[in-house]
DNA sequence: ATAATATCAAGAACAATTCCTAATAAGGAG
DNA sequence: CTCCTTATTAGGAATTGTTCTTGATATTAT
């Protein structure tokens, strides 16, 4: 019977991005057990993030930034991207996405079903920068 | 005095990236090119794309698909990706992103400028492959 | 035509992620 | 508690998509 196991190293991956609450990639997370776990692998990091994702227990973020990001949150929301450091975080907005994708019509024969909105700004810190 | 210069390669790459109406990727031009003018380098296309879109003659894409898409379609419209092959058709809606931007608070102290609306579906070639 | 220099080809470099394989260890059975 | 099965891991190789580097080439102003 497969039974999916407890292991040291998906205990490690899971106490650290928890502690994190900045919607980190993988890459992040990994470096980020690095520092307190030396010796667990980037392929691990990486497997043990995707197959949270799978199993519902985080989210998975594709964003147009590029990297996909992890969040903690479980459920439809939306998010704000820095355009500067890249750092990603929630956003309270009024959106009906669904209602947005049933008043599209796309071309050549496309059949629109969905809406991803997402929203570009600047992190407070980023504003500082900017400020001086 | 710096003038851009008009190359072949550049002339071969407009061509074939003009004659496609995909929104083709950087590697889609790429190989498209390859077809008809095989010896053309792959940085060279890639450079030449990334060229006409920072002087504003084309449009670079950023899509949550992950590879950017070039564009010839000039001025603020909105996308929809296919969620199984990855086409991407232009699409017609109401949307008006810079006022949903505008209700929207970040958290975190967070500035919200902008708002990126993306659409999914199904093109339809792959509806037909779903119906069989 | 010529000289200055933007641009090119080719492959190396890069970054992010996934794959591969032998070694390890979790958890059920005895 | 110990053994066994097999899911999981470490580590590095492989992949993918893109950009950088370098010497060679070719375009344009003159």
């Amino acid at each position: 019977m497969k039974e999916k196991r407890n292991t040291l190293q998906k205990r490690i991956v899971s106490d650290v991005f928890c502690g994190m609450n900045n919607h980190p990639s993988a890459g992040m997370v990994y470096e980020a057990v690095q520092e307190k776990f030396p010796g667990i692998s980037k392929a691990t990091v990486y497997r043990i993030l995707a197959e949270a994702a799978e199993e519902g227990k985080i989210q998975r973020l594709k964003l147009t930034d590029a990297n996909d990001r992890y969040d903690i949150t479980l459920g439809n929301h939306y998010h704000v991207i820095c355009r500067f450091c890249g750092a990603v975080a929630d956003v309270d907005a009024e959106v009906d996405g669904e209602s947005i994708a049933r008043c599209a019509r796309g071309y050549e024969n496309f059949l629109v079903e969905d809406c991803h909105v997402e929203f570009a700004g600047v992190c407070e810190s980023c504003q500082k920068q900017i400020q001086k």
